[in-house]
DNA sequence: GAGGCGCCATCAGGATTTCCGATGGCCCGC
DNA sequence: GCGGGCCATCGGAAATCCTGATGGCGCCTC
């Protein structure tokens, strides 16, 4: 038995599907296949039973899921501390990413990490809110932007600014929403965004507050293709204040004058991982980047 | 990195020496060298300072040394919290000994392990109480028989009887060792044991409360090569009284008059793997075959 | 009832990793 | 200066792992 068993059996027993945990897993479904019978044979134990639907685990997979964990963090927990023991420095950071990189200020990221630390590279992993979450959770990721509220207890973030929204329109639609309300704003089409991103929850909020909802005309779960949508005359959408205003200069789209609340853009990680030299390293440069105050783990951890 | 760079890793940080390391890992020296390369490579960390003598760990790898360690435990601790779970133990048990086969009730421990778990299977492993436990501690042995008295914490053990003791002589010595005192048992020549031998201790307490010290002729790792150094009339030497007495009535041996305290004989096991279904299951052969009750650990650790 | 789809298991072949025997380099002791 | 001990490296072999293709089974839809 070696840990890379123990990652699959974890990876499968999470995502109840050979080929979805292959995925994370950055290998074959066969090859997962084969880490589970490996296993299962070694251990003389039925982990999971193979449904139709898919793979569902046994009274024991379950008993020994939290051993399997156990054993993986503590290997974690190893490596972290080798990694503060380095003289310097030395690994790569796969960052999720929600918003365009220049919003994203990852060219002065860039430039802070690889000053400060010349041995440790940046991985950028384009996504949204909603997919950088799970992927956290999963260890697919190290560490990610992500807007909005955030509550689970596994995850740590920092506010690095507030997100200005507006409501974005196609600019031959100008003149019938010069001064529209609510209601009538929910009347028109509009491009939702996934429900588990923050832009969809600030739109719920401003209809439900007027006991109505808005038509989806399309789901965009892209920024770039909700903003083509709009200005292609698809419907409304909401987006970052300064793309809005950008658009409006150059004609491409019409800013509707109905105020919303802003999103907090945040940087997350796995609370387990918040004293890890590496995500420490990116977390100093963030906030040399966005000028904010990254409390830092003490050092009792290393 | 796998489990079995921690494994090499810790092993070679006990041993300081590459080839006692690959030894004791079932493994060839460039092997284990290339275990510790890659290891130090992925952790960016070097563990090991390499000196004309040996391998010594550096302030880094003794720093690491415990979280090693504990990924392996819990590692272990998954494998047998599995067994636990196994419908029917399934498992090879590798047993240290340290005198010969029917004192030890071998024939009668395999038939009760067979008959209670069809599925476990025993290793027995030549050897004296003074291999055997650091073969224990270093888990190449997963119980063994052990003479004498037990004070390591990290060791579980549990008496299965008490060994009576002689000194036994050549036939030819009868007459002027009809009536010995200790004194003059320390002027003839002795074979001894190894220092880590029970029977060592016996004989040296035996003369140091005389205030004398005996004559070693040889020195024997053995009880049969000392058995056949005292039978071809090189020195006396202190024996199990049932082998003297077999001796001396078979005409090979004489029983020195002189009376010795017993060893206790004992089966061990690290304190840490005593929850083990295995060796549950082969502490419960041993305490039906030697008629002890040797108290187990409750089921709540399974 | 039949066909198609989803899911997991198996297979054969290729790729990669690991191991091993041989050997070299360095240091130390005699 | 030589021999021995120890670790690192090399080349080749062996073992392990992965992958694409495919099959079997169950379920769902028509």
């Amino acid at each position: 038995m070696e840990l890379y068993h123990l990652r699959t059996f974890v990876t499968v027993a999470e995502e109840g599907h050979l080929t979805r945990a292959s995925e994370r897993l950055f290998t074959s479904q066969p090859a997962v296949s084969a880490h589970i019978k490996a296993l299962e044979e070694e251990l003389g134990v039925p982990l999971f039973d193979r449904t139709p639907r898919g793979m569902q685990l046994t009274a024991a997979g379950k008993q020994l899921l939290t051993g399997a964990r156990q054993t993986l963090a503590a290997a974690s927990a190893f490596q972290q501390q080798a990694r503060g023991l380095q003289d310097e420095l030395i690994g790569t950071v796969r960052i999720g990413l929600n918003t365009d990189a220049r919003f994203l200020r990852l060219i002065a990221l860039q430039s802070a990490v690889a000053e400060a630390h010349p041995q440790v590279s940046l991985e950028l992993m384009a996504g949204y809110t909603g997919a950088n979450l799970p992927a956290l959770r999963a260890g697919k990721l190290d560490a990610s932007f992500i807007s909005g509220e955030m509550d689970d207890p596994a995850i740590r973030s920092w506010i690095l600014c507030e997100e200005e929204l507006a409501v974005a329109a196609p600019t031959a639609w100008r003149e019938r929403l010069a001064a529209p309300d609510v209601p009538m704003l929910a009347e028109q089409p509009w491009v939702f965004t996934t429900e588990d991103c923050s832009h969809y929850g600030v739109m719920r909020a401003l209809f439900e507050s007027h006991c109505c909802s808005p038509r989806k005309a399309v789901l965009a779960h892209q920024e770039d293709a909700l903003a083509a949508m709009v200005e292609g005359g698809i419907g409304l959408g909401i987006m970052r204040l300064d793309v809005v205003e950008a658009g409006e200069r150059e004609g491409r789209l019409h800013r509707v004058p109905m105020p919303l609340p802003s999103v907090s853009l945040r940087i997350a990680c796995l609370a387990q991982r918040e004293g890890d030299p590496l995500i420490q390293a990116v977390l100093g440069s963030l906030g040399q980047v966005w000028g904010v105050d990254i409390v830092e783990r003490s050092a009792a951890s290393a």
